[in-house]
DNA sequence: ATAGGTTATCGAAGCGCTTCGACAGTTTTT
DNA sequence: AAAAACTGTCGAAGCGCTTCGATAACCTAT
């Protein structure tokens, strides 16, 4: 193994030159940095992550904590995972991953140990009970989601009520009266996941203004819980023109029934998904959509922790705006 | 931050004590370790990462390689990650999250600067790039998937051959004579992803053992080129009444597919999938299929590398058994 | 010319931990 | 009763790096 001092014995220089040029902190001149540059590649060297980390305080690691559920989507998580990964790579930083599984222990072990600079949470609930940890921890975090209370921290998310409007304002505009909304899992409701919650503030509070009609089912996911959620829908508002669906794991299967039932997509009834897009163009209908920018969320929490591991940058809530895609999957009411 | 010193001054001993205390590596009276731990409570003492390193030479940290594509089944992944992520943890150690982007780079990044102390390989080829870098490396490492040549390498996989001869005999029994597979993306197959191949190797042997006909078809996935697929085999082979279908995004499209045509699973036609157990359940028809066993994959990596860490363990592939499940997609021949 | 300011380099201290050898005290073996 | 072997603890060295003065060499302005 090639340390610094071989380095520097090797270019005819002090350790501490070496230190420097490697980190730029202070001028060097040209002829010596070539020269360490030089006897760097030669004899392959590559600075030891543990002695670094001790002596500068700073791991160039970024703990990202994902959720062990898989009651979600997991491609977004994944989506998600994997751009913070490259975006931290970019900056300099590797990504730690840690699952939920350990909860606030997690936190306390990462923080106090100095095995990462800064964490990045997915998956965040309303009160989530590692959130006061954040607080008091000197350590930068971002958040992807929105908890309940956001004094004193960043969290990066789309922008979920602005995204419920938008569906229903969509809808409306093309003269549906009666919306239906498919939700996620009862679960994700019940343990107060702030993004499901958000949408549905968002699509019940502008159907309100513009007068349309709302009915929200959360709905498990698969062919056969889809089934009976339909059939409750349709006995109760056998008018239901409109459907918002925000449990990608329902969208197959609502397809599927309404033509089994013949009720023709975009014809007869539109359906409007809250989904990524690979979802939305891979479906048997090429969905009208609102996009999950799982990618622009992960580069966006890495960016906001880097400005703040940078002494630049603050507290600030960012939700990204939504966007509505039009396909194949909505258009005008027919009654 | 408190440090071991603070914590050895507590409790009044010295600190090569504390630290024996913490790796229990000498003996230590009873009382003497109680009254150290209880320091270490009290103080709320964590061991400093990057020092631990320094000293030992040893991270505690295993790294894993995932693949940045995602034009293969995503939720394997992640369930895998996420698998070895857990594993990791009840032996102490932590993992580091690297994309392949930075391909034969991170291998020696990560074993140069002894960020991590072994290495987990996902995703890889035939004749991987990364390969040689492993087997000059003195970093213990596994592989998740079968290389070309497996010399002095540890790989763990679902034993793909098997899967797909299990797969004939099942639709063979039934008096199947006539089966099509849907394989993978044509790109899978072009960058020789083993288990595509190893798929493909066991299907061919047994049906031609077993005086099937096999028609293969490479799939992207998603609804119209499943149609285009679909359209072809019938049209080359009318009396194809089995599919086995190795790519998830095709499954649902097939089976909507057979539907709209009139043709009933699995009274006309038996479909059988190669995917995880979640997808065979929750799809339009409960899928007879042979599960892919992501979790047990991940942990067996996990276990393997440790073994190698701990001084025991050795070079060898491991090949889990598949197993198929029964469910509502195959039946008797209908001819 | 000389004081003051830069620029480029070096030496040394120290980050917090592990680990080796030493040693005193205790137990076992012969 | 002496020799040999443990047990439990300590002190000190050192892991490979960063970083803080210090210092010499070189520029500018006066």
């Amino acid at each position: 193994m090639v340390t610094l001092a071989e380095v520097a014995q090797h270019a005819g220089v002090s350790a501490s030159t070496v230190s420097y040029v490697l980190s730029g902190k202070r001028s060097i001149s040209t002829t010596t940095r070539q020269r360490v540059e030089q006897s760097i590649r030669e004899l392959g060297y590559h600075p030891n992550a543990g002695a670094r980390a001790l002596a500068s305080s700073r791991s160039n690691i970024i703990a990202l904590m994902i959720p062990l559920r898989t009651d979600m989507y997991v491609p977004v998580m994944m989506e998600i995972a994997i751009a913070v990964a490259t975006t931290a790579r970019t900056h300099g930083y590797d990504v730690l991953l840690l699952t939920g599984e350990e909860g606030p222990d997690a936190v306390r072990r990462v923080t106090g140990s100095g095995l990462a600079d800064a964490m990045i949470l997915m998956d965040v609930e309303l009160d989530d009970e590692r959130l006061p940890l954040l607080r008091d921890s000197q350590q930068p975090s971002v958040l992807i989601g929105l908890p309940a209370e956001t004094a004193g921290l960043t969290c990066v998310d789309l922008d979920f009520k602005a995204t419920g409007a938008l569906c229903v304002e969509h809808l409306a505009t093309l003269g549906h009266r009666d919306i239906a909304v498919i939700g996620e899992a009862p679960a994700v409701y019940e343990r107060h996941t702030g993004f499901a919650e958000r949408t549905l503030d968002g699509l019940r509070l502008r159907s309100q203004e513009l007068g349309i009609r709302l009915l929200h089912r959360p709905c498990e996911g698969g062919y056969d819980a889809m089934a009976v959620t339909l059939a409750r829908i349709l006995d109760e508002r056998p008018g239901t023109t409109g459907f918002v669906v925000q449990n990608e794991s329902a969208v197959e299967p609502l397809l599927a029934l309404l033509r089994q039932q013949g009720r023709a997509v975009p014809e007869d009834v539109s359906v409007l998904a809250i989904c990524p897009d690979q979802v939305a163009t891979q479906a048997s209908v090429r969905l009208t959509s609102v996009s999950i920018p799982a990618q622009e969320m992960g580069r966006h929490a890495v960016e906001q922790l880097v400005a703040k591991l940078d002494g630049r940058g603050s507290d600030e809530v960012v939700l990204i705006a939504p966007e509505l895609t039009v396909r194949a999957s909505t258009g005008p009411a027919s009654s």
